[in-house]
DNA sequence: ATCGGTACCTGCACGC
DNA sequence: TGCGTGCAGGTACCGA
């Protein structure tokens, strides 16, 4: 579920947690942790209080304080396919840390536990290492990095190491936007085609975040409301269905892979 | 250094 | 009803 609009989505919903204190912290499932038992984890959250939320790509981070002031640290959450955070409500079948506040309760749930937490006193490694924020990098720097790679561009827009926070949904809605095959390959984009691509990836996205995301099966935000983003794809998981544009029945192909969804018409290499 | 393929997990929709 | 198959927003890791 989660790209960068979903995540942005959450990141805002929980941010009225800044000021709460985590009083205990539960881990039921050791392997959507990172470097750390559960007890170690708890132990280090125990009494730190949440200074601020802010969303990387697809992290969230959030920056904490120790009580005596003498360290912070870092709460450090992926979401992975199917991770949500829910403040409030009945830890379930699929929760998998409970972190209980001063005021009000913060639960991780995660049916396919392909998210992760982790603690990090320092800024972690894992998100230093991401590249730009699509949403504020410069057109000339995208276009610079996309002369560089030989690869298919759905695959580059998928790297986080190229821009951050887009995933599935994003690149073949953005691809489809800008008119770009899924399988053309980056460095020979040539014209207006790079600049095509950039506004097409930076549009989808200001929609998505504002329309709160795109609620597929069962994404929701910490309040557990959905995104609508989804009535306006216009190519993602529409195989078959007609092209918006011309009407040519949607195709799908594997890229890296993933599915990809395209126009055969409007989407050329 | 880059790239593509695979593995990790659960749930759901589908056809038989 | 049950079973097998394929698919799903993600990244990490492997070998070429």
């Amino acid at each position: 579920m989660p790209e960068l609009p979903e995540v942005e989505t959450v990141a805002r919903s929980i941010a009225p947690l800044v000021g709460r204190r985590i009083v205990t912290a539960e881990f039921r499932c050791p392997r959507i942790l990172r470097g750390g038992d559960p007890d170690q984890m708890a132990v280090r959250l125990q009494g730190r209080k949440i200074a601020a939320v802010k969303r990387y790509g697809k992290f969230i981070l959030v920056s904490l304080q120790d009580a005596s002031l003498k360290g912070g640290g870092y709460l450090v959450i992926h979401l992975g396919m199917t991770g949500r955070l829910l403040l409030g409500g009945d830890p379930g079948k699929h929760t998998h840390a409970i972190l209980t506040l001063d005021r009000g309760v913060l639960l991780y749930d995660d049916s396919r536990q392909f998210g992760c937490l982790q603690f990090s006193e320092e800024f972690p490694q894992r998100v230093s290492r991401l590249g730009p924020e699509p949403l504020e990098v410069p057109f000339e720097d995208f276009a610079s990095a996309l002369k560089r790679r030989k690869t298919r561009i759905k695959a580059l827009l998928l790297n986080q190491t190229f821009v951050r926070g887009v995933g599935n949904i994003y690149a073949d809605e953005a691809l489809f936007r800008a008119g770009i095959h899924p399988l053309a390959v980056a460095c020979r984009l040539r014209g207006e085609r790079p600049r095509r691509l950039f506004d097409a990836v930076v549009a989808v996205l200001t929609e998505a975040i504002a329309a709160g995301g795109s609620s597929i099966s069962d994404y929701v935000d910490a309040e557990g409301r959905k995104g609508f983003f989804q009535l306006s794809h216009r190519v993602y998981q529409r195989t078959g269905e007609p092209c918006v544009t011309c009407q040519t029945p949607i195709r799908r192909v594997l890229v890296a892979q993933r599915s990809s969804h395209f126009c055969p018409k409007c989407q050329k290499r």
